[in-house]
DNA sequence: ACTATTGCCTGACAATGTCAGGAACTACGA
DNA sequence: TCGTAGTTCCTGACATTGTCAGGCAATAGT
């Protein structure tokens, strides 16, 4: 199982079983919890034996590692800027805000993913250096918006915490509903007026107690 | 092994055993990242079978459940108020800044306890009624101060989502440094800022940017 | 057609959580 | 003090788990 071939076809099926395999373990961590399945049940959910799975990820971490990369990936198409992005100050303003909503909603709308690229849950799992260069990259789309608006070192820190701040409440202490994400808005402008006190006079309607 | 007995010796006997299991769990914890120990080790460690723990603990779970517990009663004797604490408005609002400092410092000083705590990551865990109950304590007395200042519902929603961020962050990104303790001032102060307007002239020094 | 590669299998092993039964020691009551 | 009950550990064992080795049938390449 040297893994390098020069058939196209072979490569393609190849590919076929090795997503088909990261499919049925993000199906599994999903439903038992993050690390919470055998590569018995995994094999058998796919259609094979357990030992089957060595020959495409040489170990269980090599599929935290393909599905970490997978996270990220996804975090990147969701973070990715979309064409109507504008570049006005009112524009940004208004983009950090449905920026913060967006990174909320992918994390919230998927616990277990969630954990495995921002928490350390699987004791021995380190990822790969290439895996890890797509979460750099997804974290430096994630963050650039408010790189533009001039936001750099602590003032990202801080961003970043309460951002992290509310995800994670939000996935400990009330799974299925949305009490932090109702929050949101208020802490962006919070954030805003701290850092960026002279640029947020359009986006602040008053926020009073 | 019905774990009751009304022999004082032996009583006091089994729960320093129990007192010992629980300490060397916690070492190994530490040592391997949370969960990643086995039974065997953790006997061997103590100086008896692995067998032998179950005579004392009916799970691997209940010893996290132990643990759980352990790890609240030390939020419990953090968070619990000092002596030298006064009631005017001034002084409430300083103790609002060393409130956050002093539970980022439980949190960040032992990842390990914050995992179990705070966190998933021992899947098929759920604590027990009683240590949850402890648990729902150390909640309620972290918060006081907070509360002894009118704030309540979503403002202590934001607030405890800002803290988790500041502690999560660190955790994850820089486990041997201080990077986003460094934030807490500013986070606490920002906070006061949007929550309680009013009082908070005397503690703040000058914020922006 | 023949050979090499691929994709799965069976068989097996060490490690792990945990149960059952029992021997040695300790505590208690007569 | 002695006998009995309770406690504390042990050995032995089992099912499950991650993973390795060897091999056969099917597929791909020449």
């Amino acid at each position: 199982m040297s893994g390098t071939t020069n058939s196209t076809r072979i490569s393609l099926r190849r590919q076929e079983t090795i997503s088909e395999i990261v499919a049925a373990a993000w199906d599994l961590n999903r439903a038992n919890g993050l690390g919470n399945f055998s590569m018995r049940e995994l094999g058998t959910k796919v259609g094979m034996r357990a030992q089957s799975i060595y020959s495409y990820f040489r170990s269980k971490n090599e599929i935290f590692d393909a599905m970490f990369c997978d996270g990220n990936l996804a975090l990147i198409e969701t973070m990715q800027p979309s064409s109507g992005d504008g570049s006005d100050s009112e524009d940004q303003l208004e983009l950090i805000a449905a920026m913060m909503r967006r990174f909320f909603q992918f994390c919230t709308s998927d616990p277990v993913r969630y954990q495995l690229l921002f928490q350390r849950t699987i004791p021995d799992f380190t990822p790969s250096e290439e895996s890890f260069a797509v979460a750099q990259q997804a974290y430096d789309i994630s963050l650039a918006p408010l790189r533009r608006l001039g936001l750099e070192g602590s003032e990202l820190d801080l961003i970043t915490a309460v951002m992290a701040g509310l995800v994670g409440q939000q996935i400990s202490n009330d799974p299925h509903g949305n009490r932090w994400g109702l929050l949101i808005d208020q802490a962006t402008s919070m954030l805003l007026k701290e850092l960026v006190p002279d640029h947020i006079a359009p986006l602040i309607k008053g926020n009073s107690k």
